[in-house]
DNA sequence: CTGAAAGCGCTAACAC
DNA sequence: GTGTTAGCGCTTTCAG
């Protein structure tokens, strides 16, 4: 089954190539008459565009590469949803490739992604050491990153603001009563989530109350080892009326294992997350939690990453969305225990 | 910015660019001494090859597209990164589409995909008319389909038997006393979706219980789309015990609509899914359904994708693998009204 | 309006 | 061992 290439349909129709060429890709000079028939011709014998081809010379391949940490996170998946359809309307292709959030393996995607000439990438870095190791990468390959702050870092990236949302959310949480809150899953390594612990910190700071960190080793959330570290918040036997989750994943684990443990959400104890993810409405679910606007997020990734393409020197451009507060059934007002009335 | 190429190094080195070729693609004849030169030049330069160029001429890009519904779909996710992560292993990359349920969009993904020289698509089908809408592309580009039992039709595809997972859990709502069971969610179009619904229907028929079914008219699940059957399902005010739902997701609105009318599950009726995401090992979702061993899937798709792209004359293959109970407890059991004891 | 020729970056025969 | 040459499929000057 040899594919039938410009040249084939060029000899049955009793043209030179350079005119197949001009008939297919519609660029100007070529009499209407030649061209209908060409174009006839081409249908017929089945002929179809070589890509490959065609963008070693017009050197662009309209293909983005998107690293992820894991496609199968919802968050993600949701996310990719929407930037795989804002580049198809572009006219672009998605390259997929999952980092596990290693760094290496995000190296090695740029390296392929690079190699396969990629117009460009959007990358959702694993780790603050990420920057600096695709660095000579970006030199080549417009970049951005998502959902992190790059601060002054020379980088174009789009992500919301993490410290308003949890201040918005600690300050929720404050406004219901609570005086002793938890934060789960504190994690180091990338602004995002460094931001995301001050905001809460600063938050309890500013209401006076004392900041709790359960810190999370490791890299990706895996549901299993976050239900670990849930089980052990509620084995301590530590004093608390709510807990704010990193995320709606590892809220949903906070769940689990207060389910384990007879503790009733909201009843006992009030919890929080943060994303909105779709399971988080589910019923018996109900999460309430800070909504970060994905749809959004993806067409401002996609719209910024095809300026860069289009005008790579540029300066670099950053995009702070603001998140929002969603508010379903795992928070309950309390009775705060001493100092002053609940407003 | 330019990009080095071979011939940059070549002159930097002082030898013809073919050295440098063979070099770096440590094919062969070349002297241990200059190889080293080269590569360290190249490596100096910040050599990187273009797969571009280097595809035209192989005739090959290492490259594998997959089509799905919705990557967004928690199943469909999961199996994405299984399928990444095979293809990675063997050194593919994967070019995504969404096809969003559209059989037209999977026919421009495959002509997108095959005019970008893929080497192979997997493609989880949206409906009865795929096969045939792509069928010329797949003339040339090994496929495999997923998820889609393609009969007769010459083509390879790997899924699960269906038939015996309705089948199965039929039955296991059978031997828990149910006598009334609805299937919700049957849909059209696709062999995957009649063999479910069909399964579930002999087994009622073997156990003499009368099949009924609520139908899906939407080629895309949709939380709210399947909410809102769901709540007709209870509005309607028939009798039934059980409900065995097409996939999780259909499951989990039902779930929701229950919760809603103060329908208790597992008390009032009982709930069977198929697929067991993720999220349905949550607590106080804890359903019981109907497993996909996605992992198998996946891991399977690309090795017999693999399979035809270096043998594609070979006769399309099937691969078939078996479903399992998964027991939590969305599903109690019941004294049956009348005929016969539970066992 | 159409054809000839060059070249995108790389590999693969085939010489030397 | 290394260089020369051709060519992958296509677009794009540049002539005619």
């Amino acid at each position: 089954m040899k594919k039938v290439t410009i040249k084939d349909v060029a000899s049955v129709a009793g043209v030179s190539y350079t005119t197949v060429s001009r008939a297919l890709s519609g660029s100007g000079d070529i009499g209407e008459e030649t061209r209908k028939r060409i174009v006839q011709i081409a249908r017929e014998m089945g002929y179809s565009p070589n890509t490959v081809a065609r963008s070693l010379v017009a050197r662009e391949t309209k293909t983005i590469g998107l690293v992820v940490n894991n496609i199968s996170s919802p968050y993600t998946s949701e996310v990719a949803l929407y930037i795989e359809e804002q580049a198809w309307v572009h006219g672009y292709s998605l390259i997929l490739c999952n980092s596990c959030g290693n760094v290496e393996k995000e190296q090695t995607a740029f390296e392929l992604m690079t190699g396969r000439q990629v117009d460009g990438i959007i990358i959702h870095p694993a780790d603050e050491e990420t920057y600096h190791r695709i660095l000579p990468y970006t030199k080549n390959t417009p970049t951005v990153f998502l959902n992190e702050d790059m601060g002054d870092l020379p980088a174009s990236y789009v992500t919301i603001d993490n410290y308003k949302g949890t201040w918005m959310g600690t300050e929720y949480l404050h406004s219901l009563g609570h005086r002793e809150i938890v934060y789960f899953g504190r994690r180091w390594g990338k602004r995002t989530r460094t931001q995301r612990a001050q905001g809460y910190s600063d938050a309890c700071e500013s209401y006076g109350l004392t900041p709790r960190f359960i810190d999370y080793p490791h890299a990706v959330t895996t549901s299993h080892q976050a239900y670990q570290l849930a089980r052990e918040l509620f084995a301590g036997g530590d004093r608390f009326t709510a807990v704010f989750a990193n995320t709606d994943v590892m809220a949903l684990s906070v769940l689990q294992a207060a389910d384990a443990f007879g503790v009733r959400i909201p009843e006992d104890v009030s919890l929080l997350g943060f994303d909105n993810i779709v399971f988080s409405a589910l019923p018996k679910i109900n999460l309430t939690t800070i909504e970060q606007p994905k749809q959004a997020i993806a067409a401002a990734a996609v719209t910024m990453l095809l300026g860069r393409i289009k005008l790579p020197k540029t300066e670099h451009r950053s995009r702070v969305l603001v998140p929002s507060l969603v508010i379903r059934d795992s928070c309950r007002r309390i009775d705060p225990p001493r100092e002053e009335h609940a407003v």
